[in-house]
DNA sequence: CCCAATTTGGACTTGACAGTCCAGTTGTGG
DNA sequence: CCACAACTGGACTGTCAAGTCCAAATTGGG
């Protein structure tokens, strides 16, 4: 098995970005173990070999995807992860998650989340590819309660650290139910009780 | 693809019994791809044939065995879900998840719940499946709410169906993220911020 | 006890998929 | 413009898993 090689020209890096592209799209439409490296290759025309130039193997190019998604979230969701130290400011961003859900009929869940129940235990990189993944996100919210403490918007006993896990798992609680029974109102529900929670520490 | 056939005699329940067994443990450790019929077979000795008698097909089994995994996980927690209808007896319900993820070294997250991301959008059956066991879960903690807005420990605007749905949200997420990373503590501050909202509720 | 239904063993077919390999093509720095 | 590295096409292998099929064994009711 081959190593991974980086791309030298600009050609072997936008085949390297089609190859990740089409494999973010796959997985989350397929799930880790629905999507093929052959379903990779329909989708981007891409051989055997362009694969496996870029990627040790399957696992690997499922951690870089991994990767990918995560920039993809953190991206779309965009500026409002900067302003998650004032209420308005995480009222927005609730409603955003609430709104993308109903464009997107309550299919699919977390691109992140869903896939930590597929791979969890069976893939110890994913794993962590994926804590990290949630860390990133959820540090936006931590640093944001953090400014409103400081800034004497939270009581000085609030715990931004704790605050802000209890709110992710609000969100992935409320996502996985929104999914399971195609109803965006379980995000709904789930976030009115992560924001009751989080008015609590309020001065 | 012959019919699933039900056991006429009582070595045949055994077998279909034994079978469904060894498939839920592998289901648990495995995740739903991962789990194949050989390994099934190796587990219980039983032969192809056997599978094929008593179950269509490989979907027609994964779905018997979310229904198994549902019912292990409500007599598990037995009598606890009976008592949702007092403060301290959810307290003791929270306190049993928590105590229960630790035994397991914050391993396999919810039986139930990690099946949602691997299935809800490859196989429709399995989500029904799995909306089917997480609603007859949820429904013990809102007929428990329900008891007690009438006893009058609730609000009278309080919301049980709304309060048991935002109550799920947390458990699953907080399940998610004690999985991911490997931390029940996860689930611990996860519930404390439900109870949190749960008592927003009380009178 | 006997016969029909139930249950079981296991060979076989078919297809999918991960990964290897090498020859051929394209790009690029000197 | 050439030599070398980067990149690509695609045939090939090995493995594993799902599902079919039929004959043999077992069971239980009459």
């Amino acid at each position: 098995m081959g190593n991974a090689h980086v791309p030298a020209t600009a050609k072997g890096r936008a085949t390297r970005e089609r190859i990740l592209q089409a494999a973010a799209e796959l997985l989350a439409e397929k799930g880790a173990a629905g999507m093929s490296l052959d379903d990779v290759r329909a989708r981007t025309g891409a051989s055997r070999s362009q694969l496996y130039h870029y990627f040790a193997d399957r696992d690997d190019l499922v951690h870089a995807v991994i990767d990918v998604t995560v920039d993809a979230v953190l991206g779309r969701q965009g500026e409002l992860l900067d302003h998650l130290d004032s209420w308005a400011g995480i009222d927005r961003w609730f409603d955003f998650m609430v709104q993308h859900q109903i464009e997107r009929q309550a299919r699919g869940g977390c691109p992140i989340g869903s896939l930590a129940g597929q791979l969890a235990e069976s893939d110890p990189g994913a794993r962590a590819a994926i804590a990290a993944g949630l860390e990133r996100w959820e540090a936006h919210l931590r640093d944001g309660l953090t400014r409103m403490k400081t800034r004497g918007k939270l009581r000085n006993d609030a715990d931004p650290a704790a605050l802000a896990s209890a709110t992710m798992a609000s969100i992935q609680g409320g996502l996985l139910l929104t999914q399971v029974r195609r109803d965006p109102n379980q995000l709904r529900t789930a976030l009115n009780a992560a924001r009751n929670n989080l008015r609590l520490a309020a001065t």
